[in-house]
DNA sequence: TCTGGGGTCCTAGGACCC
DNA sequence: TCTGGGGTCCTAGGACCC
């Protein structure tokens, strides 16, 4: 869209071992020891949500399983999660990144881009990214690392490259020298099953994509990530910092995996109106309410279905939802499989009061003739915008 | 490395309408 | 009336991210 940018100066920044360091920053016995967040269940092999960079040492990872983790470290100390306080931590991260501009897109817990081409107008980057780098560690013992580059891609790459602690710059110049020589592997953007895919046809870093034969490269990739991936390894990126992006959910869900695999339906049924009580809370806490309710089943062998149904009148209630989470289990369960995981999803979701509103519009048809009718309904879209209802859909039975 | 939980975005196919 | 093509909406599934 924007072509007239010259240059942009995006940060990235990106804090390390997250969880862990927010343990370490409530309790300074775990500082400069090895920490790792994980549930600890004693039926279930646990998998580890977050190890801090002394745990790294001894060659443990997220997602590796507690009891491994164990074996390459015996004085490794094993934190439960604790969401409300890194949920906190989140929220003074963000809240001191406010300060310096309030450009700021959120995109994790943990994470986020600045567009600071204004204030570092002002300001040298890379000294305002040591700023923010030592205020977060020495204020609030949060270690994070910073990427500088005229786009988000650049950045995000940028930020990866030095850990834990590190400020990287990454020029459009630099790109050659320091973004083609990366594994395909570490692009954003490309994960477990494109890599190979892409290192099949002789793709092994970044800069390979370029000698390959764009026609394969589409047939095996399709055509959109064929574009992504020729221009942002160009270091083409025109995407903005969304600063609204946070504001706005685009659905809600929780699921649950049990210790066992099941077969008895109760406990699923039990379990998904648990599910179904968190997500309806959810919902009702934001205002929110929901188009589309959905279910997901994970079988024994890891087969993921989701099946989902959307409404005519969009909902929030505990009560509505259940009735309609239980029809699609008992229409969808295929009554025979064990189930590993069951979960209760919502999407397509509004603004609660405007949907109120939406429905009344056409209340008082009857009642009137059609100059009324008319200016009836100009009052109400009048009295939508002055509620700030954007999504407005005018349409009678007719399609008049 | 036998694999959690919360999200986002994209695509393919079917239904439906004109 | 047995037959075209395009647009849009919905559902299911897949890939990716942290």
């Amino acid at each position: 869209m924007q072509q007239s940018i010259n240059y942009r100066i995006i940060f990235h920044i990106d804090m390390n071992s997250f969880y862990a360091s927010c343990e370490q920053a409530n309790n300074k016995d775990l500082i400069g020891k090895p920490v790792v967040v994980a549930h600890n269940d004693v039926f279930r092999k646990s998998i580890i949500l977050t190890a801090s960079y002394e745990a790294r040492k001894y060659g443990i990872k997220t997602t590796m399983m507690v009891r491994d983790a164990i074996k390459l470290c015996n004085d490794l100390i094993v934190i439960e999660p604790n969401f409300e306080l890194y949920q906190h931590y989140s929220q003074v991260f963000f809240d001191y990144l406010r300060t310096i501009s309030n450009k700021l897109e959120v995109t994790s817990i943990d994470e986020g881009y600045m567009d600071l081409t204004d204030v570092c107008q002002k300001v040298n980057a890379l000294e305002l990214a040591n700023t923010i780098q030592q205020t977060l560690l020495n204020k609030y013992q949060l270690p994070c690392s910073i990427g500088i580059a005229p786009n988000k891609f650049l950045a995000k790459m940028a930020s990866d490259m030095k850990k834990p602690l590190g400020i990287t710059v990454l020029r459009k110049r630099e790109i050659e020298s320091l973004l083609w020589p990366l594994p395909i592997g570490s692009m954003y953007g490309v994960g477990k099953k494109t890599a190979p895919r892409l290192q099949e046809i002789g793709i092994h870093t970044i800069g390979d994509i370029h000698g390959v034969n764009h026609d394969k490269l589409r047939e095996v990739v399709g055509k959109s990530m064929l574009e992504y991936l020729l221009n942002r390894s160009k270091g083409i990126d025109d995407s903005e910092v969304d600063y609204y992006s946070f504001d706005s959910v685009s659905s809600i869900s929780n699921s649950h995996t049990f210790d066992y695999n099941l077969l008895n339906v109760k406990t699923m049924k039990d379990t998904l109106k648990v599910l179904n009580n968190s997500v309806s809370a959810r919902l009702t806490s934001k205002n929110l309410v929901a188009n589309t309710i959905g279910i997901q089943i994970k079988y024994g062998d890891f087969k993921l279905i989701n099946r989902s149904k959307g409404l005519v009148q969009p909902i929030n209630d505990s009560l509505e939802m259940w009735n309609i989470v239980e029809e699609l289990f008992d229409e969808h369960y295929d009554w025979v499989s064990e189930v590993r995981l069951v979960g209760v999803f919502a999407t397509r979701l509004s603004d609660e009061s405007s949907d109120l509103k939406q429905i009344s519009i056409f209340d008082d048809f009857d009642k009137l003739n059609k100059e009324e009718h008319v200016s009836n309904v100009l009052n109400k879209i009048n009295e939508m915008y002055k509620n700030k209802i954007i999504n407005i859909g005018i349409n009678n039975k007719k399609g008049e």
